[in-house]
Order: C-alpha cells, then sequence, then structure tokens
DNA sequence: GGTCTTGTTGATCGAATGATCACCAGCCCC
DNA sequence: GGGGCTGGTGATCATTCGATCAACAAGACC
C-alpha cells in the first residue's frame, strides 16, 4: 500500500494537504489528521518539518509567496492606459490571486493569531501598491483632489469584503466580481470625471 | 482566598472573562487558562456550563446580543433628516457598537469555525440595514440612480474593514474614525450630488 | 536475485485537554 | 455560635495532542 515518493514530491504533497487542511480548520488542527488527508503516517510529517511550527511556517511561505506580482506595479504606473482602466485591471488579477478559499481563511487565521507575517503583507499593500496608486490618482487629478491613504484603504476594503464574505462567512457572491470592483473604482474616481453620474457613452468608462 | 458569589454574579464574570479570552486566543483556547483568567477553578466552570461548547455559546449570545440597535432602521427611513446625514450617522453608531477588540475577533473566529450565527447576522444586517439603505437611495435619486446590493455591500465592507485593520490585523487605523465613514459615505451618495468634487460650501455637505 | 539505501511505518512517550467526583469551607439563618 | 445549604476546590480519569524511535520494506543498482 504504502509508495516510496522522492523526498521533494512528498513533501510537496505534505504541504499541499497542510494547506487545504489548515486552511479549512485553522492551526489549531491536528498533524494526525492532517497526516491521514494527505495519505501518510502522522510520524512521516515529522521526516519532513522538525515541528508543527515548521510546518506551519512551510504553509505560510507556500501561500504567501509570489502572491504579488512583480507587474502590477509597474502597469498601476503605466500612464499610457487611462487610470480608471488600471485600477479595474489591477484589482481584477489582485482579486483573481487572493479570492481563493485557501488564501483568504490562512490569511485571515494568520492575523487573528497575530502572525508577524500577515502585518508585513499588509505593510507592502499599502506601501507599494496603495501609495503608488496615491500617486496616480494625485498626477491625474492635478491639484483638483487628493485622497489620503485612509481613502485607498477604503477603496481596497471595500473590495477585499467580497472575498471575505465568500470564503469567511460562506456567503452568496456575484460569481463574477468584474463589475463590482468596476462598479467601485468608478464611484472611487468619481471626483475625477465630469459625469459624476457615471452615464454610459461619457468618457473615462472602464476600459479594460 | 476563595470568596464565594451568587450564582448569576459568578456565571458573570466567567462569561466576561471568556469574551476577553476567546477573542484573544480562540475558541482553541483552554479551560484551564480561563478558568485562571476568571479567578476560578477550571473545576468551576462545569457547575455553571455544562461544557465547554455550551460556554461558547454564552459567549456568542452575550456578544451578538442587542449589538443591532432597534433604532438604526427606523433612524435611518426618517426622510426629515438629509440621507447623508442618516448614512453618516448610523455607520457612526454601527462602528461605535462593532469596533471593539471582543466583537471583531469573536465574529471573525466565528466565522472561519462557519458558525450559523455568524450568517445570519449578516443575512440580517444585509436585509434589514442595506436593503433599506438602498431604500432611501432610490427614493432618493427618483430614478437618476439604481445602486444593487453589491454596491451597498461595498460600501459595508469598506468601512468595516476598518475594524478588521484594527483588531485583527493590528495595523494602526486613526483614532477617529468619523472623518473616514464621511469620506466613504460622500463617495458613495455622490451619483446624488451636483458636485462631485465635494467641494466645502456646496449643498449636501455632512450634516451629523 | 541479492543487497544496500532510505522512505515509511507502528508503537509509544510525556504533556495537555475536557470532563467528573468526592470533599471542603464560606456564609446565611435560627 | 453552631448547623447546614451550597458555592467552590483538589484530585483524577480518559482522550488527544505533538514528538520520538526502532524496525520494516520499496525500489535502484550491480
Amino acid at each position: 500500500m504504502r509508495r516510496r515518493l522522492e523526498p521533494a514530491a512528498r513533501r510537496e504533497e505534505i504541504i499541499r494537504a497542510a494547506v487545504a487542511y489548515f486552511a479549512e480548520v485553522g492551526f489549531g488542527g491536528s498533524t494526525r489528521e492532517l497526516a491521514q488527508r494527505a495519505g501518510v503516517t502522522q510520524a512521516l510529517l515529522y521526516k519532513y518539518f522538525a515541528s508543527k511550527a515548521e510546518l506551519r511556517e512551510a504553509v505560510f511561505e507556500r501561500v504567501y509567496l509570489g502572491r504579488i506580482a512583480p507587474h502590477w506595479l509597474e502597469d498601476l504606473r503605466d500612464r499610457t492606459v487611462p487610470l480608471r482602466a488600471r485600477l479595474c485591471r489591477f484589482y481584477g488579477e489582485y482579486t483573481t490571486a487572493i479570492f481563493t478559499y485557501e488564501w483568504m481563511r490562512i490569511f485571515m487565521w494568520a492575523g487573528l493569531d497575530g502572525d508577524a507575517l500577515n502585518r508585513r503583507y499588509l505593510e507592502h499593500v499599502g506601501a507599494l501598491l496603495l501609495a503608488p496608486i496615491r500617486e496616480e490618482v494625485l498626477a491625474e487629478a492635478a491639484g483638483n483632489w487628493a485622497p489620503n491613504m485612509e481613502d485607498l484603504w477604503n477603496l481596497h476594503g471595500g473590495i477585499v469584503y467580497l472575498g471575505i464574505r465568500r470564503h469567511i462567512y460562506h456567503l452568496p457572491v456575484p460569481e463574477d466580481v468584474t463589475p463590482v470592483i468596476e462598479a467601485a473604482v468608478a464611484r472611487f474616481l468619481a471626483p475625477l470625471r465630469r459625469d459624476p453620474l457615471n452615464r454610459p457613452g461619457f468618457p473615462g468608462g472602464c476600459l479594460v
């Protein structure tokens, strides 16, 4: 019944099972049930991870690593594209990246546990995504409007709350979040536009 | 050293300690440490609660009960007051009610645990607070604008995210959330106003 | 097909957990 | 001030937890 795997492959399977398991029940879940889900014995876990804490770190690394695409920042700053289109595109890709059961829940559990990685990630979001967005808005507004960081966190939170409702609270949310994002971005950028009612046909429509 | 208390008073103290303790560490926390924090022995907990699950229920009841003020709905519908002022006032009181360490964290932990009470609460929010708000907007817009429920959840989420950042992620947020709420409400209601730039002096300022 | 490497297992340990029970002692009442 | 009701305790049980270790066997290599 037991099949021998290369260490890298076995480790991979354990991490994959751990991500799914801990996302579901939190880090209070037992190593025994995790092992059962991974199709191995509980003792084997300790051949690949010195402790449960180390396994937890591996889960974090897997979930967090590479979640923020480096091209997002460049794209947000690409002024050859209308700002509204840039924001819509960014939040479309961002939500595609993080609106997963695993990411959303592990992130929330880590947050409740007070994990530092969590705080670091959000500081990263603020400094390397929201602040640059603010810069772009300032450039676009040319003195007519200057949102503060809380305005940007408000935009961000309103969108992220979609994922929270779906994956944390298990509430029904639209399958396609694109229209919601477009509406939120349009509201946020309304001070920049000439048509506050956002009537179709007016310039400034979401171009993505 | 041990002082005798009336059952009601002792039960009260245990629940109070349990709310604080479980808010901090989640429901995976041990009854022993809880008892220590409450200043009683672990065995005594079981004189007041048949099981840990029952204690958990008591914590839920304490945290959820009476959190939604009945006058909010009436106030939201009071058309003698400008809509923007109604929304600012409502979210001011709403955040005052729920932006506490205990509520925010227990609510989130219960959500991750898949507790039904959690879902019920949010359905309540949607049906008895957000939907009525939408009705008021429709009445005010008089056909010029018709937000859908997702627009309202977006407004709601952007504001609630403040509490999440503070109490779940332990990130610095403004001490006074009033300006943030006013800005969010103003953005949300922008389609109703004649001045999308929200310049001071224009009619429609937040009147609370 | 024998052998050697090593991925994998079953058994087990000590600590911590939820829950129980006999017993103790603080406080009210006569 | 001394019973006695009952709030409160210490000890303990069964279970489950993370972690360890000797022993096994799958698969590559000659």
